[in-house]
DNA sequence: TATTGGTTGCGGAA
DNA sequence: TTCCGCAACCAATA
């Protein structure tokens, strides 16, 4: 928390000169993990620096760390290394450090006699990240150092947007459209720099080589870290990490491709793809920034001009979903300005109903580890246990089962998982979209609801993508792929499989739940509204009117092995 | 107060 | 393939 006292006097000697000393640098990556369209990296690069000290913290405690799997992990350290690998090209290096940097950069600064800190902003209010960077400033600034922070994490800086709001920000993806078209142009993407200034300190602090050299996630008071002893080269993550990746990945999916771009419509892409993703998948890319949203921003523009077909627009077009991540980043940064960081979870967030969830650890487990019978949900889970990305529609489906569609689970439980295991976990949209699913925000026609069997047999009739995640199903004859439970004996016989041992009977009945969990909804917004036009007096309110479900309440089927 | 629109539902009928 | 009933949500707009 304080500068050590040595420290301090070393610092103080450094500085105390009257002379304009020349500037030293550090840039602290947190996210924007690039050198493309990176303003801090950018502005400390200029001539008049002297000596410039690119630095990353490996801390335990940030979003990007905390609870991450393995698959994030190594996700992570192949960003590093490929950053240390340009940085090294233009005469710099990465240095890493492991701690609590509120500790550690009082302590660099003291050693390498910084003048300047820069970094990237956090504009969306992540409690942990609000009191570090208030903490990290405080401190660099009691000691004389300049603190410079630049906004680069969405196309236009959230607090332009805030500011173009008037009164309230914008709660509907239609009036935040309006916002976005009074802000003016999407600034230019910015190069990289091709030389920089050299450091000093060639000792130690190297990027770290491997998931487990990051600073693990450890199990409650356990000491065994939770991932640790999985060896990455087993993993298959959808994509590599690193800025290098990103803009092949650019060049590839929206470059190369004008007519895909000028015509792209997210609800009509699809989940099933097994070997050609139906979308671009840059979203890992943008969740740790090593691809700037304003680089995508006119890769997509150039791309789809070079196209003659009718061009879709926001929401639906490929720059929509762009908009989409402005307006969730601004909608976190509203939900936390005067809270104590409610965005992300259900109580005190101002844009979260109030729903009775249920708490059932199992049932949770069970959608966690893909064990809920229905083939369509469980191979999504797998997916994303194994690639660390599923389909935005796939996405939607378990969300919607695990929360109000079926298993009636608080989306807080939800989104965590999808925090620890999402290559591209971001907490503004993360949040949002968990909101919108479970019909606690955003959205709330509960009437609209996901089937676990019919969702994609259209799209995929044969079920190719359930055989690949679920091998064990591999054999079974398309009638009965995505029902499992109702092939005869015989028929699971001879595709090797025994439903009910080999791979689960469904844990719910979706027909039945689902319509039971409407009246559930509609009992808890009538209770929401009741709250909000009279106070909190709902005591005339009758309990959930009787489902009309002609299905008999079934026993949940929890006993399969 | 009534109307309209809301990135991405389902199932059956025509 | 498109359209409707389903039972009927909310927020913004006129």
């Amino acid at each position: 928390m304080y500068w050590t006292l040595p420290s301090l006097a070393l610092f103080l000697m450094a500085s105390s000169t009257t002379l304009k000393k020349p500037t030293v640098a550090i840039h602290w990556f947190r996210k924007g993990l690039r050198l493309h369209d990176n303003p801090g990296i950018i502005h400390s690069s200029r001539e008049a620096v002297s000596k410039l000290y690119p630095l990353y913290i490996m801390d335990g405690e940030c979003y990007q760390i905390k609870h991450c799997t393995a698959l994030r992990a190594n996700f992570l350290v192949e960003c590093l290394q490929d950053l240390d690998g340009s940085l090294r090209k233009g005469g710099s290096r990465l240095h890493v450090a492991k701690g609590d940097p509120v500790e550690i950069l009082p302590k660099l600064c003291a050693k390498w006699g910084v003048t300047e800190l820069t970094f990237e902003e956090d504009e969306t209010g992540e409690p942990y990240a609000k009191q570090r960077d208030e903490q990290v400033i405080e401190e660099a600034e009691r000691c004389g150092i300049t603190v410079k922070t630049f906004a680069s994490e969405t196309l236009h800086p959230v607090k332009t947007y805030v500011s173009k709001s008037g009164s309230a920000v914008p709660n509907t993806m239609g009036s935040f459209q309006g916002i976005f078209g009074k802000v003016g142009k999407v600034p230019l993407p910015q190069d990289a720099p091709i030389h920089f200034p050299p450091a000093d300190d060639q000792d130690g602090m190297d990027a770290p080589k491997k998931a487990t050299d990051l600073p693990w996630p450890r199990n409650g008071s356990c000491e065994e870290p939770v991932w640790g002893a999985k060896e990455c080269k087993d993993l298959t993550p959808i994509v590599r990490g690193g800025e290098s990746k990103a803009l092949k990945q650019l060049h590839k999916k929206v470059t190369q491709r004008p007519t895909f771009v000028a015509t792209y419509e997210k609800p009509k892409t699809l989940p099933v793809a097994t070997e050609e993703m139906s979308t671009t998948v840059l979203s890992p890319y943008m969740s740790l920034g090593c691809l700037s949203p304003r680089k995508m921003w006119y890769a997509i523009e150039d791309s789809s001009e070079r196209s003659s077909a009718p061009k879709s627009k926001p929401p639906v077009s490929l720059h929509g979903q762009l908009l989409w991540r402005d307006f969730n980043h601004l909608i976190a940064h509203a939900a936390n300005k005067n809270e104590a960081g409610s965005w992300g979870q259900m109580e005190g967030n101002k844009y979260c109903r109030p729903i009775p969830w249920s708490n059932d650890p199992e049932l949770l487990q069970v959608w966690k580890e893909g064990r809920t019978g229905y083939p369509w949900i469980d191979a999504c889970m797998k997916q994303l246990e194994q690639e660390g990305w599923i389909h935005h529609l796939g996405r939607h489906a378990v969300a919607c089962f695990l929360t109000r569609g079926d298993l009636w689970q608080s989306w807080e439980k939800g989104a965590e998982h999808f925090e620890s295991h999402l290559l591209d976990a971001d907490y503004a949209l993360n949040g949002y979209n968990w909101l919108w699913l479970s019909c606690s925000g955003f959205f709330y026609q509960f009437f609209r609801c996901y089937s676990p069997i019919a969702f994609q047999k259209k799209n995929d009739p044969n079920g190719h993508y359930i055989r690949k995640y679920l091998p064990i199903l591999k054999d079974l004859p398309s009638k009965y792929i995505y029902e499992p439970w109702k092939a005869p004996i015989a028929v699971q016989k001879q595709a090797g499989v025994r439903i009910g041992q080999d791979y689960p009977k469904p844990i719910v009945d979706h027909a039945f739940e689902s319509k039971e969990n409407m009246s559930k909804m509609k009992y808890a917004y009538d209770l929401f509204k009741e709250s909000t036009k009279n106070g909190n007096d709902v005591s005339k309110k009758r309990g959930p009117s009787k489902s009309k479900s002609k299905y008999k309440k079934q026993k949940k089927l929890t006993d399969f092995q």
